[in-house]
DNA sequence: TCGGTTATGAAATGATATAACATTTCGGGC
DNA sequence: GCCCGAAATGTTATATCATTTCATAACCGA
């Protein structure tokens, strides 16, 4: 049985080493194929949110892809990047950090899962985990309590392993 | 050792079946004691939103809990309500619910933890979790990751029993 | 009772999110 | 190609959640 890296997901976390342009390439193409595979409709301006979201690994506010949007194409309003959102969260192509009001692509939208998250305080950067034994725990107290779950929120917060060293060392 | 029952705090859970009232004076009372022994001010106006704050076992919003406050004293701002949240968030006497933006009483404010809470979407009402296993699963994962913790949001959303249940059951 | 700390009052503003309605674009059937 | 309904986007206004700032008042130890 395969037993995926625990750190599969943490490219945030690697000191900014990788190679972000490719991060962005792969998760456009991604999006694409299940797109077209869904049927559903990824017309350019959900693209261009979907892209803005990936420009770093640090969740981002609805209004800040707001602002660079209206650089982009001009004067947007807020419902036109909500309504974005709101596909994009639909196709699980991002996911919403509640603790943060703000947004982040998601490493995997191919497997349907509830995101799980570690978010660096210092950096801002969230990366996403998908622990089972997380889930399950989850899932079997809730069975105890005889509570039908429909949807799992686990955010984390603290330091990631690059801003726990002192910043000289980074 | 002991194995506290899993559903000891699932009380918002019995089909409003207990005695509310005894809810309430109870935390009053504990953080009476509590705030006491720790040389904490718990002042008669964050004593008057503890309580309404315990109003229900739903989580309520801080402008639910400004509109309240006014009817009982008059012309509050939102700094009022922020302020005495605050307070309360750091004695760990109430929690605030990341996906709701909105703060539930604490049943077992002695003990320091992080909420886990199963959050009904039909009748509203938050019952809170300790649960080591999932506490543990994150703990572990995190530190599999090089990631420090400082704070963990559970927060599971979905259908309470009696909310599963036709209404015509009810 | 003096003086610093903590708590509260009050006004304005910032930040996040949605309602409501108008207009445009898309894609299928003819 | 053209018509139509559905889906997407534009636009204005407003609802909801939270903080900054500065002023005033209560508390409490020296």
């Amino acid at each position: 049985m395969r037993r995926p890296d625990p750190r599969r997901d943490l490219l945030p976390f690697d000191g900014a080493q990788h190679d972000h342009e490719r991060c962005i390439a792969a998760a456009l193409g991604e999006a694409e194929r299940l797109c077209a595979r869904r049927g559903a409709r990824l017309t350019e301006l959900r693209k261009r949110v979907l892209a803005l979201v990936w420009t770093s690994h640090s969740p981002i506010g609805a209004y800040d892809l707001l602002d660079r949007l209206s650089q982009e194409q001009g004067r947007a309003a807020p419902p036109t990047v909500y309504r974005a959102l709101e596909f994009l969260l639909e196709q699980g192509l991002i996911h919403r950090l509640e603790s943060l009001n703000a947004f982040v692509g998601c490493p995997r939208p191919s497997e349907a899962h509830s995101g799980q998250f570690l978010i660096c305080r210092d950096c801002g950067a969230a990366a996403e985990m998908q622990n089972r034994t997380i889930d399950r725990a989850i899932s079997s107290q809730a069975a105890a309590c005889g509570f039908s779950v429909e949807g799992k929120t686990v955010e984390v917060r603290g330091l990631c392993p690059a801003c726990q060293s002192p910043p000289a060392a980074r």
